[in-house]
Order: structure tokens, then sequence, then C-alpha cells
DNA sequence: TATAGTGTAATAGTTAAATAGAACACTAGG
DNA sequence: CCTAGTGTTCTATTTAACTATTACACTATA
């Protein structure tokens, strides 16, 4: 895995499982892999892994269960809550970032719209074959 | 100055500079606080203001003039083309980490324009991401 | 030419993150 | 009971970021 050098590795192995967890990539009561075999996929040590990890036991996102392994929590509405703070926290960084660069309400709904419009669309890339 | 501890000070400040030029807070050619100044108001060490300079210094968006000051620059070309790419990073960002929680593009349009609607009664959310 | 104000560089010490490696604690199954 | 698979903890080492401090290089000006 990609790790950006300027977050802390454990942190971005939080991230990185929350969204597993978030999109149903592993499902409520689903086991995760086991930490040395994450710490493998993810290239990283398994104590890195535990971090990360702790963190979310702590939070109840998780649950570890000794000797079995660790499980995503089947408290739905905890991790419904969980999604909508990630959602806010997301659009309220994104808006606070634009809105110091001096874009308005309108002109950053705009500017997204127009992002999402012209994503598909085809970019100045030199074709190379068809 | 407030920093997040999950990334590096120097880059914050780097940021932080980036902004205040962007948005004509520091016109182009217009004298930077002195490092010694920018590092008292910070809080940080002189060293830690100067590693973001140098990076700054590399990219031309400051000129560095020795027992003069810092300067921004005057190519109102490359700071408008920089204000276009902070801004395309971020819509970019925050539309790839929403569709991956499988939000639709109208969704995350529509979530956005709902998050400014709302905006007035502050949340207290938790950071997650990076 | 002396001095104050500026950027720049170098050294040394502290801390947090990450690594490697080993050991310990518990569970399930043969 | 033994063993393989699991989570957990600990020690030691390395590296990057940050700090403190000092010194050097250059500019303007009294």
């Amino acid at each position: 895995m990609k790790f950006d050098d300027k977050v802390p590795i454990y942190y971005q192995i939080k991230t990185y499982l929350y969204y597993d967890v978030l999109t149903g990539k592993l499902k409520p009561g689903a086991k995760l892999p086991a930490v040395r075999q994450l710490a493998v996929d993810l290239t990283v040590n398994v104590n890195t892994v535990q971090r990360a990890l702790t963190e979310m036991i702590a939070e109840k996102t998780i649950i570890s269960q000794r000797g079995k392994g660790n499980f995503v929590t089947e408290d739905q509405d905890k991790l419904a809550q969980l999604k909508e703070q990630l959602v806010m926290s997301q659009l309220a960084h994104v808006y606070d970032q634009l809105h110091r660069l001096n874009l308005s309400d309108s002109e950053i709904v705009a500017s997204l719209q127009r992002y999402i419009d012209q994503k598909g669309a085809p970019q100045d890339v030199e074709r190379i074959s068809d």
C-alpha cells in the first residue's frame, strides 16, 4: 500500500480500515484479517497495525477477542454515526479551505459541480493509441 | 498558532503561507515578515520556518534576497496557476473520499449544499480522515 | 565603518514513529 | 494435552522532525 509520508502510517491504516468498514467491504460482525496478515498485506510492522487497531478498539468500532480475532462492531447505529461524521468532516474541511481562498458559498458548490461535470470529459493528455 | 500533530509543522507553515499568498493577504512582490519574527508569531523554531521557506523558494513562489528579506513572487500567472491547482486538489480529494463512501455524484453535491445551508449550527465532529 | 536587520547554515539534543524480534495470553480442534 | 492460530506486550534500535544555540553572509544606513 502507498502511504503519504506526511501522515503517520498507523493513522493512515486507521483511515483505511474505517473506509473498509463504512463501505461494507467489512460488514458488521465480520472478522478482520489477522494482525500479522494485515501487516504483510500493508507491508508494515505488526506493531504499527496494532497501534491503529488499539485506537479503533478503544472507540469500539472494532471488537477484539483475544485468541479469536478482531471483529467489526455489530452496532449499526454506531457505524451510521461514524459515516455521517466522516462525511461531515470532509465537507467541513473542503468548505473551510475553499472559503479561505475567498470563494463564496455558491462558487464553492459551483466549482464542485464543474469538477464533477468535467471529470469524465477528456483531459488534454496525449493520446497514444486507439 | 495551532498545529495538527498528524502533519509536520514545517509543512503546515508552508500551507499557511500559501494561503496568505493566494488570498492576497501577502500581495505579489510583498515582503514577508522576517524569519525570526515568523518564528515568534508561529511559536516555532527559526529552522522550522526556514525549512518551509526553503521549499517555497525552490518553487519560486517566494524570492529570497539575503540581507533584505523574503518576497512574494511577482509572477501573477504562477500565483493564479497555484491557486487553481490548490482548488482542484481540494475538490478532487473530497470527491474521491465521498465517492469511496459510496455517495453518488449528485449525493456529493447535495450533501455539500446541505452542509452549507445548515452550517449555522456548529457540530463538534471529530476529524477522522487524513 | 560600525551596527542593526536580514537570510542561511551547522551542531547537538529530544521526541515520536516505525521497525525487528521475542515473548506472553488465549482459543479452537485433533 | 498439544499445537496452530490468534491478539497483546515489551525491549531495543533507527530515523525524521523539532528545538536550542551559535555562527556566518549580506544589506542598508547612521
